[in-house]
DNA sequence: CTGAAAGCGCTAACAC
DNA sequence: GTGTTAGCGCTTTCAG
C-alpha cells in the first residue's frame, strides 16, 4: 500500500470533489444534483449522474450528517433484545421509521439498569431522536434523562412532559381476562405472577386489586412464578394447594409450561382447571388446548411511538400517551368451571 | 435562534470549545482528557473531567467518527426481522460486537431483493463494516457488492475471498436427523420441504438426496410444504397419502402445525408416526410430545462472525467459512417404526 | 505538557 | 445556474 499508482482496488472511498472534479463542476453542483436540486442544468445533472453511477459513488453519511445536523437515524434503546416482546416492539418502530427513511440503531442494555442512562445518552448523540422500550431505571432518573436526549419517545412507562408516550394497558387488560373466568363461573383463580420487579407484572397486580375491590366474591390470590416455560412448570402444586378452578398466568410462556404440567399430571384442560396466558404470542393459538390470551399488537405499539416521534423530531408537540388495550382472545383453554373440585 | 444572549434552555449542544473555555485550555487539551492520553496534567485533567460532568458534556460522535474515518458501529442487515432465526443472530452479532464497544445499525431488507445491495451500500458507508444475514440476491450481485463493502461478514452464503462466512450446514444436519429416523426403523419418510427459494431448505433437500444414495433402502419423498404452522396443519393429508411412519419437517413450527394436526385427527405421536422438526426453537422442548428436532445456536453463530469480522477491521485476515453443523435433540416426538402401519 | 491550526467530507449561504 | 467559502465538532500533527 506504500506507493503511489492508483490501485486497482482503491483504498480511499470517493469523495465529493473527486466526482467534481470528474465532471468539471464544483463539489456544490454535485451536491445540488445528489440531493436533487433542480436548479442544475440537466445536461450537467445528468453527466454528474452518469459518472456517480460509474465509479460507484456513494455520499459519506458521516460527514453529511454532521454538516446537516441530522443523520436520519433514531435509536432504539432495549432492555432485553432476546424477548420476543421487546424484539415485536422493535420490529415495529423499525419499520415505520424505514418507511420515512430513517434508519435504526440499536442497543441492547442487557437488563443492567446502572449503564442504561449513559448507553441512552451515547446512542442519542449520535441518532436524531431516541426509543426507550420499557425502561428500568428509576422514574428520577428517567425523567432527568429525558430533559437531555429530547425528542424521544417511551413505551411502557409514563413520563412527565417531556417525551412521547406509548403504553400497553396491562392493568385494564389482566381485569378484561379476570372478567372472561368469572363469567365462565370461576371463584377461586389464581395469578401466576411475574418477576418481582416487572412493572408490567406490577401492573397487571394493581388491575387485581381493583378487581377484587369490585368483585368481592371472587377470589384471586397471587403466587410468584416468574416468567419462563419452566416457571409456568413448576407452579402446579402451588395452584393445586390452594384449589383454583383457573389459573391467569404472567404471560403465555408461563400458561404453557403450566398446561405441559397439567398434561403429564393427567389434568385436563379446560375440562377440570382453565389456563390463560397473556400477550398472545404466535404460538399460543397452535398450542393444545389453543390458549386463551390476552393480545396487542406490539408492532402497532412501536410505530405509534415513531409516529408521534417524527411529530416531535419535526417540531409538531403532540403529547398525550397513546394507549394500547390487550383484548381478549378466548380460545379452548378456558372453560366453564367444573362443576365439583375432583381434582 | 436570532438573537445572542445565552437562552436559559440551551438548544445548542455543549461541544468541545465550550469544555475547553470553562476550564481555560484548548480544544486539543479536552480531547486528550476525553480520550485518556496521559500527557495531560493531572490538576488540569481533573478539572477538565469535574466540568464534563457537572455540566453532563458528551462528545458529538458524529463529527468523531468523521475525525477519525471511523465510527465504532457496524451495520446488521436482515432479509426479515420478524423471523426469530434472524432475530437470534442479530442478537449474538449485537451482543458480541457490544462487548467490543460497537454498536450496531440494522436494516431490515423486508424480504425485498432488489432493494437489498443499495441498503447494504448505504449502511455500510455509516459503519464500519457489514454483517449480511442470509442475503437473498444472487450470487454475482453478492460478489460484486462485498467487493465494495468490505469488511463485511456473510452468514449462510458461501462468497468467494473477499467476506468472512458463518455459516450452517443444513445438509449435514438433515441427514443426522434422517440417520436417526433410519436407526428408529423407519423406511418410509417425509421430507415437508421449506420455501421454494429458501436456500436453507435447498441445503436440506440436497443432504437428502446425497442421503438417498447412500441409503437406498430409506425412501424419502418431498412434499412441498412452507414454513409456518398452517403449513404443517395442512400438510397431513399428502403426509397419510404417502404412508410415511415418520416426517422431517422444514423446520419445528411446521413440525408443531402437523402434530396439532395428528393430534386433532386422533393419530398418536410418536406411537402412530414420528415426526421431526428442525432449529430446536425454544417451545421446542416443551411441546407434548416435546419434539426432536436439530439444533444450533444461532446466537453463536451471530458471535462468531462478529469475532471474524473484528479480525478484519484490525487487518488480520481470516478467511475460512466458520461451518456450525446442527445437533441431534432427540427428544419424545420420534420413536421406533410401528409395526404394522395401521393409521 | 499544551496550544494553534489543518483537516475529515459534505452542505448552504452568498456571490457572480 | 454555478462557484466560493465558511462552517458542522472533533482529532491530531507540529510547534513551542
Amino acid at each position: 500500500m506504500g506507493n503511489k499508482r492508483i490501485r486497482k482496488n482503491p483504498v480511499r472511498p470517493m469523495r465529493i470533489s473527486d466526482i467534481a472534479e470528474l465532471a468539471g463542476v464544483s463539489n456544490a453542483t454535485v451536491s445540488r444534483v445528489i440531493n436533487g436540486f433542480s436548479s442544475v442544468n440537466e445536461d450537467i445533472a445528468q453527466r454528474v449522474r452518469d459518472i456517480i453511477k460509474e465509479v460507484g459513488y456513494v455520499p459519506s453519511q458521516t460527514a453529511r450528517s454532521l454538516s446537516l445536523g441530522a443523520s436520519q437515524t433514531i435509536g432504539v434503546v432495549v432492555p432485553d433484545l432476546s424477548n420476543p416482546m421487546y424484539h415485536a416492539v422493535l420490529r415495529g418502530v423499525h419499520r415505520a421509521a424505514a418507511a420515512d427513511g430513517y434508519r435504526v440503531l440499536v442497543a441492547d442494555t442487557l437488563e443492567e439498569t446502572q449503564g442504561e442512562a449513559a448507553v441512552a445518552l451515547d446512542i442519542r448523540h449520535r441518532t436524531d431522536a431516541l426509543v426507550l422500550i420499557a425502561p428500568r431505571m428509576t422514574r428520577p432518573e428517567l425523567l432527568a434523562l429525558l430533559m437531555r436526549v429530547h425528542p424521544a419517545a417511551v413505551i411502557n412507562r409514563t413520563t412527565g412532559e417531556n417525551a412521547v408516550v406509548a403504553r400497553v394497558d396491562y392493568e385494564a387488560g389482566i381485569q378484561t381476562l379476570a372478567d372472561h373466568l368469572r363469567g365462565l363461573g370461576h371463584t377461586r383463580i389464581a395469578f401466576l405472577s411475574g418477576p418481582e420487579h416487572s412493572r408490567s407484572n406490577h401492573d397487571r397486580q394493581r388491575g387485581l386489586e381493583t378487581y377484587r375491590a369490585a368483585h368481592p366474591e371472587v377470589e384471586i390470590v397471587d403466587i410468584p412464578t416468574g416468567s419462563g416455560f419452566d416457571d409456568g412448570h413448576r407452579s402446579w402444586e402451588a395452584v393445586r394447594e390452594f384449589g383454583a378452578t383457573a389459573v391467569m398466568a404472567f404471560n403465555d410462556l408461563v400458561a404453557l409450561g403450566l398446561i405441559g404440567r397439567l398434561t403429564e399430571e393427567g389434568v385436563r384442560v379446560p375440562d377440570d382447571i382453565s389456563v390463560a396466558g397473556f400477550d398472545n404470542i404466535p404460538f399460543a393459538r397452535y398450542s393444545s388446548p389453543a390458549l386463551t390470551t390476552m393480545a396487542v399488537d406490539l408492532g402497532e405499539v412501536g410505530a405509534s411511538a415513531w409516529r408521534d416521534l417524527k411529530q416531535e423530531i419535526e417540531g409538531i408537540a403532540r403529547r398525550e400517551a397513546t394507549v394500547f388495550t390487550p383484548e381478549l382472545e378466548a380460545r379452548a383453554s378456558t372453560g366453564a368451571k367444573p362443576l365439583r373440585d375432583e381434582i
